[in-house]
RNA sequence: CGCGGGAUGGAGCAGCCAGGUAGCUCGUCAGGCUCAUAACCUGAAGGUCGUAGGUUCAAAUCCUACUCCCGCAACCA
């Protein structure tokens, strides 16, 4: 079983053009594992707890519960409009997410994991946190910013992280597809090194906050967010559940020999990632080859800037898709990035892209070939004479981009996978010129030749349908449909032989599955 | 000496880990075709791969130094 996760989006505000970004990501690739016909599992969800959480609801005179309800749903009507399709959805709120977490901090009590200590230190009374050297200013204070700033002693439950990060560091040396990419690893490793010895921090007392998962030992505490929040990728998979909590089958789902592909951003790999959930996973006796792998996504920046609220450049997925189409989003959101770098989020270039590798390459190839077959051969497909060498290198294109569309696919690097689907959809095209199918339909001597060479390009038209299939599921399905073979679409990777459409089959009507993007003039 | 990323034809990028004719998309220019979503195809111009050294028969790729840009507090993938 391939299990996939995503970070859970935090539910303090509405969804932008990241989140959409790493959970299509996710989708397409969950798709295509489930294409290569392995059984797979997606989780992904919602962070609701919190200190963030409680202060905008206050700010907005609800309770927490009513606020984070409000904000989930926009999460989840926009995983609705991509066509994200989760097998699990996470809540932290959820009562058997809680006796999860609950279950596992007494677990870690009696294992002597837990300890309670007090920490004194400086706390703003405004911002409700202990501050630390890195938020002074340059003259070393603590600036108006933080209001009042009080040095107070506050007790706690930490977590003994420092006893695990020797094992850390020698399971990221053991290990090279810990971390992808490459040099994500090093980056954890460098941090490693600066910040073995301290422990983690796992409770907030009730005073300060209230809006969190108790700790069950100790009823005047709640549990740190992030404690809480990375516990959703085992509770929700079904770790410690009850058999009736209907949730999935823990030991199925958390294998070694398929390890779990945890996928999340560059920002939240270190610390909370990359050292305090692969120590909790370990305190709580998780062997090597059940720790998951991590896939370290880059940032859609905004002409080189950095996304943020305060700069007011903030992109909204669901108001692109339906300016341009779901299509169009989910293609370019995992076609001009490489996995594991940073991009720039430019409306035009979704645009370009969609323009000119959907519609004019691929929708018109589908478009043409389709047409032809009706017009030239009354839409049946057969095989006509031999196979000349353009078939035959036809025939081999293809079989080649579908060896680094698969090879780039299991890498996750969705981009050069669709870039082997467009080099296939390129040699069509130069096919179809070189052919010239429509001088053959006037020579009726050259029948049969005609019948070649149309089955050629809707046999491709066919595997380029099922290679699309898990980055736009819906346009492979109309392609499937114009086809007139719905089943492509249950089709699994190593179905894929050429003949995919019989010996005379007739197909459907075709119709543009990707009508082009207008924009209009400027003045 | 804080950490990491980046610098490749006009624009945006890949290639670098596992050295061996510099590749893709857009744009520009010229031509062809008409089945198709004014789409498609062919050809051309355009790069001393940030700078300076080094290793090597051979460096965009490995090593060293340097320059410039971007992240690393919060909102936040």
């Amino acid at each position: 079983m391939f299990y996939l996760t995503t970070a859970i989006d935090y539910t303090n505000g509405s969804p932008h053009i990241g989140h959409a970004y790493e959970k299509v990501l996710a989708d397409v690739i969950i798709r295509y594992r489930r294409l290569r016909g392995d059984e797979a599992f997606f989780l992904t969800g919602v962070d609701q707890h919190g200190q963030k959480v409680q202060q905008t609801a206050e700010k907005e005179g609800v309770h927490p519960a009513t606020f984070v309800k409000r904000t989930t749903k926009k999460f989840l009507n926009l995983w609705d409009k991509l066509g994200v399709k989760y097998d699990g959805w996470a809540e932290t709120i959820d009562d058997r997410h809680k006796t999860c977490v609950q279950g596992i901090l007494t677990a870690l009590k009696d294992q002597g994991q837990l300890y309670k200590h007090a920490h004194s230190g400086h706390y703003s009374v405004r911002q409700e946190q202990f501050l630390q050297d890195r938020d002074r200013d340059e003259a070393g204070n603590f600036g108006p910013e933080w209001g009042e700033v009080v040095q107070i002693e506050e007790e706690n439950w930490y977590f003994k992280l420092s006893e695990h990060t020797d094992w850390l560091k020698s399971y990221l040396d053991a290990t090279p597809d810990a971390v992808l990419p490459a040099f994500r690893k090093s980056e954890l490793l460098n941090a490693l090194e600066r910040n073995s010895g301290t422990d983690l921090c796992i409770s907030r007392p009730k005073e300060r906050l209230r809006w969190g998962i108790e700790i069950p030992f100790d009823t005047d505490f709640v549990t740190y967010v992030w404690f809480d929040a990375l516990i959703n990728y085992v509770s929700f998979a079904g770790y410690r559940a009850a058999p009736d909590a209907e949730l999935p089958d823990f030991e199925k789902l958390w294998t070694a020999d398929e390890r779990p592909v945890h996928i999340i951003g560059k920002d939240i790999l270190v610390p909370a990632h990359g050292i305090y959930w692969l120590c909790m996973l370990h305190a709580m006796g998780f062997p090597d080859e059940l720790i998951p792998r991590l896939l370290v996504h880059g940032w859609w920046n905004m002409r080189g800037e950095k996304m943020s609220k305060s700069l007011g450049n903030i992109v909204d997925p669901a108001e692109l898709a339906d300016k341009f189409g779901v299509e169009a989003l989910r293609y370019y959101l995992v076609r001009d990035i490489v996995t594991g770098k940073d991009s720039d989020f430019d409306v035009e270039r979704l645009i370009m892209l969609y323009n000119t590798e959907l519609a004019n390459e691929l929708g018109n190839l589908c478009n043409r070939a389709l047409n032809m077959s009706q017009r030239f051969t009354e839409g049946i497909i057969t095989r006509g004479g031999i196979f000349t060498d353009a078939d035959l290198a036809l025939q081999t294109s293809l079989a080649e981009s579908t060896d680094a569309y698969r090879a780039a696919m299991d890498e996750f690097d969705v981009s050069k996978g669709l870039e082997a689907l467009g080099r296939h959809v390129g040699h069509c095209n130069q096919y179809a010129e070189r052919m010239k199918p429509w001088e053959l339909n006037k020579d009726p001597e050259m029948k049969a030749r005609l019948a070649t060479v149309l089955q050629h390009l809707a046999e491709s038209v066919a595997h380029c349908a099922v290679l699309l299939s898990p980055i736009l599921p819906d346009a492979a399905a109309k392609l499937a449909a114009q086809l007139n073979l719905p089943s492509l679409t249950e089709i699994s990777l190593s179905d894929l032989h050429w003949g995919l459409i019989p010996e005379g089959h007739t197909i459907g009507k075709p119709k543009p599955v990707f009508p082009k993007i207008l924009v209009e003039e400027k003045v």
